[in-house]
DNA sequence: GCTAAGCTTCCTGCTGGCGGGAAGGTCAAC
DNA sequence: GTTGACCTTCCCGCCAGCAGGAAGCTTAGC
């Protein structure tokens, strides 16, 4: 099976497969004798996992990670299990950033609809931007986030 | 005032001044007879008030976007509120869709540890991964987000 | 034998926000 | 006049995830 097949088999263009090679993610394939790249069906079977773990929302490191971690030949699972975990910590961390950020947002939009802002003085002074980063900076020592 | 005393005065490093320069941050300056960069010190408020919006969270394109907004020399503050409900909009989309990657995550995690997933069968086979896309993905149908 | 499709490698670019460094001009003090 | 600090432009690299294209091979079908 060339490179062609297998895209078309597995739904990734011919270059994300060379690219997933590169990054570690497949192994290399054997190559014919002209060159071209010939693949085992099996090779399908690891691109849906791929395909499985970027829908999980795993990144590309992140799967290269789990996919070359075990010593046999196989996924280890628990390796995988502990990576979820410490990826639902990061996650969770930028979840409260963001919603720092949504809060300091929404007062400095609600202080203006208030007309509780000063107008600007002179050019490059923007109540409304002072206002936000003060709001901002009031969340993240509220809730510090890590 | 030159780029040096610009960059201790303002705290940004000289080559952050040019960069901003380049993006539309900061107008052209005027140059000496030998080509180095002249500043007023109107430029020291410009670049606090870049160091608030950064503080507030907007990215550059985002502070170039409100700085050059205005047809007179200041700042148009309506504009800025604006750009920040949009931004608000945005934001909570962001928070939306990291809330359903967590509780995929949590549920997958849990399901794990309540031995709930059966044993992988064959290498390149991980249920673990699978059923973090599976409840990515029924998280995603509940919740589109948009 | 010819053409078209398919394959190879390598380079470029995109977005964000710079930092490092090269190669060279300028300015201030001694 | 010479050192050293400061300035100039430009290019490379980093993180992710590819896409597009150039230049050149191989293969399949007629």
């Amino acid at each position: 099976m060339r490179i062609g097949q297998l895209a078309r088999a597995s739904g990734f263009p011919a270059k994300t497969i060379r690219y997933y090679e590169a990054l570690g993610l497949l192994p290399e394939p054997t190559r014919e004798a002209s060159g071209y790249r010939s693949y085992e069906s099996s090779q399908l079977r690891r691109l849906e996992l791929i395909r499985l773990a970027k829908a999980a929302g795993l990144s590309l490191s992140e799967i290269a990670d789990i996919l070359n971690a075990g010593t046999g030949p196989g996924v280890d699972c628990n390796h995988a299990v502990a990576l979820l975990t410490d990826k639902l910590a990061r996650v969770r961390i930028q979840i409260i950033e963001l919603q720092q950020l949504e809060a300091a947002l929404e007062h400095t939009i609600d202080a203006h609809r208030r007309d509780e802002l000063p107008t600007s003085v002179s050019p490059d002074d923007c109540p409304v931007i002072e206002r936000a980063a003060w709001e901002r900076a009031r969340a993240m020592e509220e809730l510090p986030a890590r």
